[in-house]
DNA sequence: CCTAAACTGCACACCAGTGTGCACTTTTCA
DNA sequence: TGAAAAGTGCACACTGGTGTGCAGTTTAGG
């Protein structure tokens, strides 16, 4: 028996990881334009032929598995740093942030409604939504945000018109602040601030323009 | 030859045409649920076997493109009798109708991003999207609704808002006035109001809750 | 009531996509 | 530089869905 069972022998890790990688952004860029879009043509995207792309992944549902966790991972990892005291502007930069990531946001979303990982993904998102609902709790308690709409309401809606942004984006070609700065007046808009309101939310908040 | 070339010998239309009306409304319904759903499960749906679908739409096509018609007339129709002065409401109450015809329009959405019809459906909304857009640059002319944000892409947005309510009424049944009331608020939450505003706006217009 | 219209059920050809096996070439890295 | 890893290309089996033909049954309506 070899002394060491887990490194075999050799492993040329350096181009097989970049392909790999190369896979799973494909995967991402063509999945985003149609989430049925067959392997071939996820493969050829990455420069590979459909074969190779077996090597990495056995099946169709692994390479998807493994892009949505890639993007979890993100998309969380992006989010958990922002912090601000004031509810309606912590929502709207995590709006930002979000916007920053439309790509891994995007796939996400197809697949939340799609797909045999629905149910896995959504509880893997819940750290995120349960940010978003918490904040928007509190936003109420203080006045800050409408009482009008029930609070898990209203923080799906948040989360739809963000989506709504992002699709926006995905098709008319929109530079990075004027992105921005719609999901942040979207955002603050759901959230009861009037247009005034919501502008100078916005000009007095650095971090919401890159 | 016979003297009449139109009406065919017989003709039992009665339960025929009845069955095709129930294989679009199974259609309607199915598809909501799973756009890429078989023609099987639409024609069980209908209480049909696939093989008498055939006997309605040569292909699958033929089908949703009958549906899509159906559905492009149903809310045109709905929506061109709404009327109203004042941008805003206009635009609320149009979001309110839209609410009314939520499997059709949920439909709708769907193939203007996917499908063969993309284009065809995208140019039979036309007359919807313009009146939209209409409202939404006559509003910001008035000064009733925000200048922040390029009118066409409002425009977009406020669709979009649209469609999420219908999105949240699908997944949580909701009941029809909370459902008007949640459109009308994304709404005019949207389009600048603030939340008092939205609200004062609402109570004060009638024809904004069944 | 009896005939044509409508539907059922089954068989079949066809297609696109998935997943696998295998022989062969290219690449990397020790 | 040489051996293993990675990729190519092709053939193949399998699947689920589509569309059609046909023989037989049910049903509406003149």
């Amino acid at each position: 028996m070899t002394p060491n069972p887990d490194p075999p022998a050799r492993s040329r890790r350096r181009d097989a990881e970049a392909n790999r990688i190369a896979l799973l952004d494909a995967a991402g860029a063509v999945l985003n334009r149609d989430p049925d879009a067959s392997l071939d043509t996820i493969a050829t995207e990455a420069g590979l032929s459909r074969r190779a792309l077996y090597g990495h992944f056995a099946t169709r549902e692994e390479l998807i598995h493994a892009l949505l966790t890639r993007g979890v991972a993100r998309v969380l990892q992006a989010v958990e740093r922002v912090e601000h005291p004031d509810p309606p502007t912590l929502l709207a930069l995590i709006g930002v942030t979000l916007w920053r990531e439309v790509e891994a946001v995007r796939v996400m979303a197809q697949f939340t409604v799609r797909g045999p990982f629905q149910h896995e993904l959504a509880f893997a998102l819940t750290p995120l939504r349960d940010r978003v609902r918490h904040a928007v709790t509190v936003g109420r308690a203080t006045g800050r945000i409408r009482d009008d709409i029930d609070a898990d309401v209203l923080a799906r809606l948040v989360e739809g018109a963000v989506l709504s942004v992002l699709d926006e984006a995905t098709r008319s070609r929109i530079d990075v602040p004027t992105g921005e700065r719609l999901v942040a007046l979207s955002v603050l808009a759901l959230l009861g601030l009037g247009a005034a309101d919501a502008r100078a939310l916005i000009d007095a908040t650095p971090e919401l323009h890159s």
